[in-house]
RNA sequence: GUGAGUGUAGCCAAGUGGUCUAAGGCGCCAGGUUGUGGCCCUGGAGAUCGAGGGUUCGAAUCCCUUCACUCACCCCA
């Protein structure tokens, strides 16, 4: 093989697409439910708007990044998540003097250099919807309640949604303190990773899934209980929403999320009992990102989905995606005045939006026949000598085998029946 | 970045040092008489056995390197 797509990316083939197509369709009808707008931010970015957003010392910016310096001398990075681009976006086009919360989706390609594995690549797609610019516990439950209703529309069964709270700048800092303080005395009975992850982000010592790791991390201090007024008043509200709305939220405490922006919810949707690499959509408040980008302190929440892991899923649980539309007619014919009558014939019937495939060459009328049955459509317009003497055509009917002789006018207004 | 496994035609796959100028199946193409598909029968095309190097009289089969894939860790959708 001379050349194969780079690691960690795929080609998407055809027999893929109604997987694909499906789920645009789904994103775009959920959106539209909900009143959000689609936008669509370039692939790459200032490297600093991914810095400044994801954070300076998270994996994603440290070693997972596609950066690289343009011509001009600028570092530009491909985007390797969708909230920063529309939070610049939001800023840039002065987005703050419409009616807020300003209610924006996305399908778009995140890039990280990452080692591919089971439902992780380098090059993948998400959508994702953010509404920016309001902080009722009230829009947090409705976006939560869309991603939800997004996968039941797709018919993904048995998912499971995770809600945490990790507060704001305010009551954070009193809990990381809290949560250093608890594993300071049993920082020897650590895995090594969890070891580093106490200096560098204890938070996510809560996650590991080393089974000695969560035993500690079951007893650890839960950052629900260290809310200040305002993110518990907050946190509250929210889960008295999600209770009227009737989702089967379960509050996991050691639910934290990968991006330092996030600020107050969080939550996750995943496959029951799913393994590894498994969540299927992420995404939380991050009440401080606008201001942290340049713009006023702007309340702001989303979440993002991956759809290949979406796709994933569905397969596992054997839904198959709408059927994509084909062409019906197939035009076959015998000679070279037939031939002339089947480009003509088949130019006509598309310019009266009717889908067909037209034979080539000079096969035989059984090979032309064999073509037609594997394209699986449903007439075959045969056109021979005789057909063209008389200004008819013979249709099959493929599925009964049953066939008639029509004339040449009629044609259009018999495979619209 | 770390660890384990795998790599034979488009797909599935037999073959573990000579009888492999590589079996079989699916798919594809073509025939089974003169203008017709799906079943059946027959035939055909398609593989430098992931790539490079080495061991050997001889390698798809052994060794090394490399690339890719899969799975797990890290991290994330």
């Amino acid at each position: 093989m001379l050349y194969q797509a780079p690691r960690g990316t795929s080609d998407i083939l055809p027999q893929e697409q109604a997987y694909w197509r499906h789920i645009e369709q789904r994103v775009a009808h959920t959106a539209q439910l909900y009143g959000y707008e689609r936008l669509d931010a370039p692939v790459f970015e200032d490297t600093k708007l991914f810095a400044r957003s994801v954070g300076e010392d998270t994996d994603i910016v440290t070693k997972e990044m596609y950066t690289f310096e343009d011509r001009g001398g600028n570092s530009i990075t491909l985007r390797p998540e969708g909230t920063a681009p529309v939070c610049r976006a939001y800023l840039e086009h002065g987005m703050k003097n419409l009616p807020q919360p300003v209610k924006l989706y996305y399908i778009a390609s995140i890039f990280r250099y990452e080692r591919p594995q089971a439902g992780r690549y380098r090059q993948h797609y998400q959508f994702g919807y953010e509404a920016i610019g309001g902080d009722d516990p009230a829009l947090d439950g409705e976006v939560i309640d869309m991603a939800w209703q997004f996968f039941s529309s797709v018919k993904l069964r048995r998912l499971s949604l995770q809600l945490n709270s990790i507060g704001c700048k305010k009551c954070r800092p009193s809990y990381v303190a809290a949560l250093k303080d608890y594993y300071a005395g049993r920082a020897g009975e650590l895995c090594p990773d969890c070891q580093s992850r106490l200096k560098r982000n204890p938070l996510r010592l809560l996650d590991c899934k080393n089974e000695a790791c969560q035993q500690i991390a079951d007893r650890a201090p839960k950052s629900a209980d260290y809310l200040c007024p305002e993110c518990a008043e907050h946190f509250k509200q929210l889960k008295r929403y999600l209770e009227l709305l009737g989702l089967p939220f379960a509050v996991n405490n050691r639910l934290v999320r990968g991006l330092d922006y996030y600020t107050r919810t969080v939550f996750e949707i995943q496959p029951e009992g799913g393994g590894t690499q498994s969540t299927l959509a992420g995404g939380g408040r991050y009440d401080d990102l606008i201001e942290e980008l340049g713009g006023k302190p702007t309340p702001a929440l989303g979440f993002a989905a991956g759809i290949e892991r979406i796709i994933l899923n569905l397969k596992k649980q054997k839904v198959e995606a709408p059927l994509l539309p084909r062409p019906p007619v197939f035009i076959a014919y015998l000679g070279e005045a037939a031939k002339n009558e089947a480009v003509k014939l088949a130019a006509s019937l598309r310019r009266g939006d009717i889908g067909v495939i037209k034979a080539l060459g000079d096969k035989s009328l059984k090979a032309q026949m064999r073509q037609a049955n594997n394209l699986g459509v449903s007439y075959a317009v045969i056109i021979g000598e005789e057909e063209l003497k008389s200004g008819t055509v013979i249709v099959r009917d493929m599925a009964s085998a049953e066939q008639k002789s029509v004339p040449l006018g009629e044609l259009q207004g018999e495979l619209l029946q």
